[in-house]
DNA sequence: CTTGAATATCGTAATATTGCAATATAACAA
DNA sequence: TTGTTATATTGCAATATTACGATATTCAAG
């Protein structure tokens, strides 16, 4: 295996899983907090910012794009990357719908 | 490699980065759910309830245990299983962060 | 002690991820 | 066109993850 078995789970359940699954990593999260923190947005900036090569810069760039994290604007020869927030909120629901229906009387 | 290059990373930017990746498969995003909907806590109701073997579902168990997502109390053969919601708080905060820091002028 | 029920662990095959060098592509400037 | 800068893609080696059968382990009941 090493294969996910995502058809047996909803849409919904394996949405919200790769929307989890593109924040799990460092670079990622890095990423994510270099972006809020700029004014500009940015694209080479965070080749200089992380230790990490821009091939591996770019490819963690692809995943977030590629479920809505961040979104990137073609200005010139750069490319100009912000968060979107209303993607990020979907994460902020989910973990807020668990607190809402939770009783705490077990454990 | 293969290996995350997580050494590089600050401690609070690793940790955040694993309770993401934690939440980051559907079986254990189905967990959650199915921890936040029942009355009791559960045990081999998992087994029943989701569509995976039971070496696979105390394997996910206890990814989601070792990051504090969930916690655990033996009770006679079995083990009562429930949220840590102060632990998913901590995904909620970081998301809620992003926001107030953002500015909307950019892509 | 033996049995059975609930979980955990081990071992392993199949597949996925990570990181990067090398290379490609794209846009602009001179 | 040529060079330069910014970013993406390819290919691949090293490692991690997923799923599960087989097998332990742990506890309560008899």
């Amino acid at each position: 295996m090493g294969t996910t078995k995502s058809e047996v789970f909803s849409e919904e359940i394996n949405e919200l899983a790769s929307l989890f699954k593109a924040m799990g990593h460092p670079a990622r999260i890095a990423i994510i907090q270099f972006l809020r923190t700029q004014e500009k947005c940015i694209c080479t900036d965070l080749v200089n910012e992380l230790p990490l090569a821009q091939p591996t810069i770019s490819q963690h760039l692809k995943e977030l794009k590629n479920v809505g994290i961040i979104q990137g604007n073609v200005s010139g020869t750069s490319i100009c990357y912000c968060l979107n927030l209303e993607r990020l909120s979907e994460i902020e629901s989910f973990i807020a719908s668990l607190k809402y229906d939770q009783n705490q009387s077990c454990c």
